[in-house]
RNA sequence: GCGGGCGUGGCUGAGCGGCAAAAGCACCUGACUGUAAAUCAGGCGUCACACCUGACUCCGGAGGUUCGAGUCCUUCCGCCCGCA
């Protein structure tokens, strides 16, 4: 194994902020990056064709192992060749480990070393999650970027509630580390393809997880063993899950500095366009979450001007775009009226025209992030997009 | 014409002596951050109030019985079903 998994490299920095390249097998990443999530082998709402279009140019969208686990199950996965043919993507994916399920899904599982046991919210089955498992799992999906499978202590988490989940974290990452390597050699990932970039080795990359809830102290030393194991990538898990906004900022500004820099940092989960904002000039390279997508079904647009309910009645004869400095289809083309009159209506285009919308606001604004970064102007485009987002969607 | 049934908040529709009145729909508002989410929560007679809340009006109309009536009685109006 002579070439790394993925290639990565700073092209421009402003202060904390980093514009990037991360080449991965299937394709070439320009950082800091928005990853749209894709649970269960879709991104809800949007077909791949859309993804892929020039207007939104989503590089790299999530996959969930414990989803996919459950449904359709390895088997099915192994048996149509992964899941980029399984689900006819062909760009990268970034699948989590199933370890925000262990958190979001607190109900259901009891914690052990070994690993999760989950009650399947399917059908109530019986499940073990384990780092091995979820390794396991993933190279059957066979993902550009592989995570390990962290425990997520709530973001209010007391000290040694989340020492003992970082402990834990670190325990796990090692296994999965190992695993992972084993996987790899077995040549048990689903996801190999011949026709990679000349600059990689084909293979999967894996992230480690950071953790440590709002304690700097746990943070510092989650990182250190974190990258004492060693990974091609390094993620902050743990935010974003009940922490005040503050916290999440000092967090990242505190820990991302001090994360390789010769190394992508995925920020887990996060966020509105606000924090991504303010993430990257604390560091951040990469992100990922369901606002755009998951509100886009609920009928919240995400606006240069913040965000509006496309159900309220005040829009109801508004003859204006989602957005009127967005690009966007959607915008070009509906007014707010007629968005309004098919999320009223309970018709299916409102939730997909309004997710297509908020991935374009959300795609369009990492790149003028980056392009920002590159001309050393990130300081200004902050101050301005915050003061705009602020400045209220009437 | 005779007999029977029914009239409840924007709509459908519970209620059969203690009610501002079930439920659903519609409507209004809010939430949503590595997706158990095309979901969930709250509001929805009027007025006042930041708040516990208070006042008023109310179940087709008018009378009556009762401490108390959407609920019982009389009558009128309207709609529906039978029989002529």
């Amino acid at each position: 194994m002579s070439k790394a998994a993925i290639n990565w490299q700073v092209v421009a920095r402003e202060g904390e902020a980093r514009a990037g390249l991360l080449q991965t097998r299937r394709s070439l990443i320009e950082t800091p990056a928005f990853m749209p999530v894709g649970t269960a082998g879709t991104v809800k709402g949007i077909r791949f064709e859309a993804l892929e279009s020039e207007e939104l140019d989503a590089r790299i969208i999530l996959g969930n192992t414990y989803h996919l686990w459950l449904r359709p199950g390895v088997e099915v996965m192994r048996a149509c060749g992964g899941l980029h043919r399984f689900a006819g993507w062909g760009r990268a994916l970034l699948t989590d480990s199933g370890g925000f399920q262990v958190w979001s899904l607190g109900g259901l599982r009891k914690l052990r070393e070994e690993g999760v046991e989950f009650r399947s919210h399917l059908n109530g089955d019986l499940c073990f999650l384990s780092p091995e498992v979820s390794m396991e799992v993933q190279a059957a999906l066979g993902s550009e970027i592989v995570m390990v499978l962290d425990e997520c202590a709530p973001g209010e988490a007391e000290h040694d509630v989340a020492r003992r989940s970082l402990d834990l974290t670190a325990r796990w990452a090692a296994r999965s580390r190992k695993r992972f390597d084993e996987l790899q050699r077995e040549g048990a990932d689903a996801g190999r393809t011949e026709e990679h970039h000349p600059s990689v080795g084909g293979q999967q990359a894996l992230f480690g997880i950071v953790q440590g809830a709002a304690h700097q102290d746990l943070r510092r030393e989650s990182l250190a063993r974190t990258v004492e194991i060693g990974f091609d990538g390094y993620a902050i898990g743990g935010l974003s899950v009940g922490e005040a906004k503050p916290v999440m900022y000092e967090t990242v500004e505190r820990l991302a500095p001090a994360m390789p820099a010769d190394a992508p940092r995925y920020l887990m989960g996060v966020g509105t366009p606000e924090d991504l904002i303010e993430a990257v000039a604390r560091g951040a390279d990469m992100f990922d979450c369901v606002l755009p997508t998951r509100n886009g079904r609920t009928g919240q647009a995400f606006t240069s001007r913040g965000t509006l309910n496309i159900g309220n009645a005040r829009w109801a004869k508004d003859a204006r775009p989602l957005d009127e400095s967005c690009p966007c289809s959607v915008c070009r083309r509906h007014s707010r009226a007629y968005l309004r009159h098919l999320h009223q209506s309970n018709e299916m285009l409102a939730p997909v025209l309004v997710t297509h919308h908020n991935l374009a606001f959300f795609l369009d604004t990492m790149r003028r992030v980056r392009q920002a970064i590159r001309s050393g102007e990130y300081t200004r485009f902050r101050r301005d997009f915050l003061g705009q987002i602020n400045s209220g969607a009437e």
